[in-house]
DNA sequence: CCCTATCGTTGGGCTTTCCAACGATCCAGT
DNA sequence: ACTGGATCGTTGGAAAGCCCAACGATAGGG
């Protein structure tokens, strides 16, 4: 048998399993108790990745435009962040309207934790594959995702 | 410096890669007349083409357990295929419960059209990479899903 | 014949995502 | 110095997707 399970261009596919890896990832999260304790959501490890690894401290709005995340929704995301004590909101001295994210001690010690469940997802959504095939898949995605990190949208609001 | 723009496991960068996808290819379909009409949404396209390509029409519940679509929802993707004209609802006759889809003449039109439309948007994500490695990274994606798609659920609902 | 399980369906709740508008602030031109 | 337009963060609400609980209709086993 056999039928042809998936068609050349997998476009609605591959966006179901990202719907899966991120539910995954937010029943995994959802058994640690420090993450349920501060209200952490799936969106905000995304953002706090973001700001660890930029180089300055970023403001808001780079931060949406890097992560594709709506300013308005990054609000809420900072928040809780903010509170658990992972980033600090300080104004930018050059431009008062701007804050400048930066990450706490702690917030890098949260990092390492989430990027652990991180990996238990991907285990089990790559490990269906042999090492060295796994290791192209992730590579191969990251050069895409890291290309389109760059402020090119896909197809969406062209205003 | 260079701060590791994006880290071994990219889960949560892939689940934002596939809502890009689905974003996009909602976009792409919003501007075709006869998709818009027969108020077709994106999880349409997936039942769709799972009806095509299953040898056999398939009750709905096979449906949903093959798409990771839960059976209330694929009532009303289903009504709306019918109301379009893509998919018959039969009663089984082994067992009067279950409907037998099958999918018309109409419907498999329709798989050429959107599909057209899914690989423009495969394009514009896709389309950063050589050729040679966007085959690789497309057949990688295809084993991942498809060995997901047999029933083994990652990490949610298993009962 | 009855009791349990399954199928499709309905309804509701939760989360994410997008969009419009508003005060505060900066900048350019006069 | 003042003013008009643009940008930043914020608020509020609308729309869509996903998941769970419950219900009639039907099938199957004791």
């Amino acid at each position: 048998m056999e039928p042809q399970v998936t068609d050349a261009p997998p476009v609605l596919a591959l966006a179901r399993l990202g719907a899966v890896m991120r539910r995954a990832f937010s029943v995994r999260m959802a058994e640690e108790a420090w993450a349920v304790d501060a209200g952490l959501r799936p969106g905000c490890f995304s953002v706090l990745r973001a700001v660890a690894t930029g180089a300055t401290a970023p403001s808001q709005r780079a931060l949406g435009d890097q992560l594709g995340i709506d300013p308005s929704d990054l609000v809420g995301l900072l928040d809780v962040l903010e509170a658990a004590g992972y980033v600090e909101r300080r104004r930018d001295p050059a431009d008062r309207r701007r804050y400048a994210v930066e990450v706490t001690d702690d917030g890098r010690h949260a990092i390492e934790q989430f990027e652990g469940v991180a990996a238990t997802v991907a285990d089990d959504v790559f490990g269906v594959l042999a090492p060295a095939d796994r290791q192209t898949l992730e590579d191969l995605l990251v050069r895409v995702i890291t290309a389109h990190e760059d402020g090119a949208a896909v197809g969406g609001s062209s205003s």
